[in-house]
DNA sequence: ATGTCTCTAGCATAGAGA
């Protein structure tokens, strides 16, 4: 069987509820995992998107910031939220397929939203890049302790983190600028190679070409211009690399009417 | 360099965050 999933920060899912529902009607993922849904629990649109066969959904947020959700047509065994750094935020949730979803049961999706950080790159000068330090951090000792990739898994997201050259539109004027700074790539890049994920959109579409998933509000002629990053990733584990057959930069949802500043990565697995 | 978008509080608009 073929199992799509899906990473986009809608900023806001109620602002964007049109926007999803079209990627959906169009592209049918499997699993979409959303970030920024910026909407509590029971003001969140579950039944637009069961209308549209997404019967299962695991959510996670919260009034006014953050927020995770996984919507999908497979049947889920459990779901999990985790905590960082001794806040409230939701910038997390993990389901596992169930036997419902054939070949794929047993995948374990983790659905991050990591800490943007502001826009000072200096944790001694602002607390919010100290706290997205501070969250790579307890991501690596999450991995130390929890092993995620000794199963069938996938972590995905808003990692908020363009960790190569080719994810910028330029390297060297975004060395001092949040998303690209040294100090924040290697820590990210650290956790990865530690945990043993493999970088699922650059297996499939190496270095040197460039890769980006979010374009800023403030660039008017956002296309043209091609200012871009790759903020959002899919990982998987060494045991679905080889199962991963394609990737998709759904690119054409940031010339929407009224857009979210980020796109949808998917990518396509063979089990 | 600080342009845009979305949120909350609270009722018009300012401030925070991304």
């Amino acid at each position: 069987m073929k199992l799509v999933v899906t990473s986009w920060n809608v900023n806001s899912i109620r602002m964007r509820l049109d926007h999803v529902t079209r990627f959906l009607t169009d592209q049918r993922p499997d699993v979409l995992c959303l970030q920024e849904t910026k909407c509590p629990d029971d003001r969140f649109p579950s039944a637009a998107f069961k209308a549209l066969g997404y019967h299962h959904m695991a959510i996670n947020g919260q009034k006014g910031y953050h927020g995770v959700a996984v919507l999908s047509r497979l049947p889920f065994t459990s779901t999990n939220v985790m905590g960082f750094c001794d806040k409230n935020d939701s910038r997390h949730i993990a389901v596992t397929l169930g036997t419902g979803a054939k070949a794929a049961a047993g995948v374990t999706i983790h659905n991050f939203y990591v800490p943007a950080g502001g826009d000072i790159p200096d944790p001694a000068l602002n607390p919010r890049f100290a706290h997205k330090l501070a969250f790579l951090d307890e991501l690596m000792q999450w991995q130390d302790r929890a092993k995620p990739t000794a199963s069938p898994s996938i972590l995905l997201g808003d990692l908020n983190i363009a960790p190569y050259e080719a994810d910028v539109w330029n390297h060297k004027a975004l060395l001092n600028v949040v998303s690209h700074t040294p100090i924040e790539t290697a820590r990210l890049e650290e956790f990865r190679q530690t945990s043993g994920f493999v970088d699922a959109i650059r297996q499939l579409r190496p270095i040197p070409e460039k890769v980006f998933t979010w374009w800023s509000y403030r660039s008017p002629d956002w296309a043209a211009a091609d200012k871009g990053r790759r903020l959002d990733h899919v990982w998987v584990a060494p045991a679905l690399a080889s199962s991963v057959t394609d990737s998709s930069i759904s690119r054409e949802t940031r010339g929407w009417e009224r857009p979210s500043d980020h796109v949808p990565v998917s990518i396509t697995l063979d089990l």
